[in-house]
DNA sequence: AACCAAGTGCTGAAGTTTTAGCATTTTTGC
DNA sequence: GCAAAAATGCTAAAACTTCAGCACTTGGTT
């Protein structure tokens, strides 16, 4: 079970806030939060989730400003992994299907000539190695 | 925010392994937990998930065989959605990079044949339409 | 250097989740 | 058809999460 599953709601929350603008302060987080609870609220969550190891701090003038401590690209290929094993039986294919069928990805031809490069590139270190 | 977001941390382990079994009873539930409860406390979540609305069950024999209420499918889009928003700056791109990158993908010559197919499809529906 | 604004540390109460006991119902085998 | 086995329904206690108050600290402004 990966580490951010064992995550209440809240602290999977402000997690996500973190990760997605890469670092905050307590206001930012509560700013971002659709539901936000007091101020005070949201920094007792951040010092919990320092204690349990999730996050780091450093001072910038009198604030505190919170960073992951693991790497959102590792954090994030865990995160789809289940996905992939929970909802597109563990298909990668299945997924990426299921994305472009999904009307709100809306690709352009250029983001579809880079997963094409992507693509290539995997055949290529592929081929490499064997 | 997406109905999936709202559970408990217990209720999504639940849920989780409904999704990926397709559909399940308590006891298989139980089982596929690494951390168990009683078979009674599973009971008893997934009374409440049928509640509050997501899952619904049949009787078959003397079980209770309990079922998503939404498609796993829409559901996978929305949680895969989240995924690329918090963690690929809301890229597709970037997640099929990192996943590429992801030594546990471990991705077949003929996943990346398909992969080129998806995409010669997307780009022909895209056709299409304009 | 003293005040004000904005931030932090600690702590306890309220709310939610998680658990399982026990009585009851349903199925199965004799 | 009765007893045993296996499942469900209801309920309440224990554990965890979530919240926010208040005293204290820090940094900037006059």
């Amino acid at each position: 079970m990966s580490p951010e599953s064992k995550l209440s709601r809240r602290e999977r929350e402000i997690m996500d806030v973190i990760f997605s603008l890469g670092q905050a302060t307590a206001s930012e987080i509560q700013e971002q939060l659709s539901d936000a609870p007091s101020n005070t609220a949201v920094r007792t969550h951040l010092r919990i989730l320092e204690e349990k190891g999730h996050l780091t701090h450093k001072r910038d003038g009198k604030r505190f400003v919170y960073r992951p401590r693991q790497s959102k690209k590792r954090v994030g290929q865990s995160a789809l992994g289940r996905i992939l094993k929970v909802y597109f039986g563990d298909s990668f294919e299945q997924a990426v299907a299921a994305h472009l069928a999904n009307p709100k990805s809306k690709l352009t031809e250029e983001e579809l000539d880079a997963l094409d490069e992507l693509i290539r590139e995997a055949r290529n270190s592929k081929r490499n190695q064997s």
